[in-house]
DNA sequence: TTGGAATGTCAACAAGGCTGACGTATTTTG
DNA sequence: CAAAATACGTCAGCCTTGTTGACATTCCAA
């Protein structure tokens, strides 16, 4: 009784006090500023921002996607994708071809140098994950991932199932 | 001698793969969208953005604060964070007062107002927190803490450490 | 008393969101 | 076949929130 109650074991309810909620969302905050740190300085050495990176890492994982993919999945309008799509495209990074079965679509894929720079940037923040992960160990990465699922809305997961799914 | 190079057990290093780290990168992203878009939403009904949401989160964890202290919080500087707080100020859900010892620092508090809306804010955000702990269970959630803390920078660690520890 | 620290303010600028409107090519549908 | 819908690009304008740089004020401390 005392174990579903008032206990500290496995079936405490004591993790879901406010206290401890506010100390993963504070949590949340400051990890994600990690998160993207490293990758951000690369950025913004060559002119990039933040943007940037998310359309070179989503065309690197789904090489050919379309526009409209691309838009559902970073949740942004077209005029803004477009913005950062152009500059991609005019640097050489980014090569957009017209569809095949529908012409109206376009396919979005990285040239080499997009590749390189996707390869760097995702390098960096893969290091940090990794020093995070090996910190943590494994049953915490297990938990990591379940929570952060679980927090995601109905959409992005979605994306981020059908993307698992891929390799 | 399989249990540290080729199994799946708890000594497996299978989660340090860049399959995994990527998995994590990628619920990270999404995860950090659901993270904000209650708050969001009730922000952007009132003319704020999570600028305010910071300051006021911050001011009402550390009543008193300093602009400097907030802005080390924060990362950001003092001309973008003076911005919000006038705002905030001027909507009258913060107020700055001379500071006693050293009179050239101002004390940040909140208002009524203030601590009202930074209680709606924080229930939104809690929320979604507390339903993804409940669906991912507590060992979840101590890994959840654990990996999280493992990615912050020295510094984040810091502010975050110092205000785990204050009630 | 003077130098430095803390704070605030003004100006200018950029990234990257947004809305709305419009044009064009293409496909689908009635 | 004509009309509607879709995919994409673009122009114009607005907002938030970040940046730098310059400068004034106030106050503490050497």
């Amino acid at each position: 009784m005392a174990e579903t109650t008032g206990g500290d074991g496995p079936h405490s309810l004591l993790f879901l006090t406010d206290e401890q909620l506010r100390k993963g969302i504070e949590a949340m905050f400051f990890a994600y500023r990690g998160f993207t740190a490293d990758a951000d300085r690369l950025l913004a050495e060559r002119g990039y921002g933040r943007a940037h990176h998310r359309a070179l890492h989503f065309i690197h994982r789904v090489p050919g996607t379309t526009v409209n993919n691309l838009l559902s999945i970073l949740g942004v309008t077209k005029q803004s994708l477009n913005r950062v799509l152009r500059t991609l495209i005019e640097d050489g990074l980014v090569v957009s071809t017209v569809g095949e079965a529908d012409r109206r679509e376009r396919n979005l894929r990285l040239t080499e140098a997009g590749e390189a720079l996707e390869a760097m940037l995702s390098e960096a923040q893969r290091n940090r994950m990794r020093g995070a992960y090996r910190q943590a160990g494994p049953e915490a990465v297990a938990g990591f991932r379940k929570v952060l699922e679980a927090m995601m809305d109905e959409d992005q997961r979605r994306h981020y199932e059908a993307l698992k799914a891929r390799d």
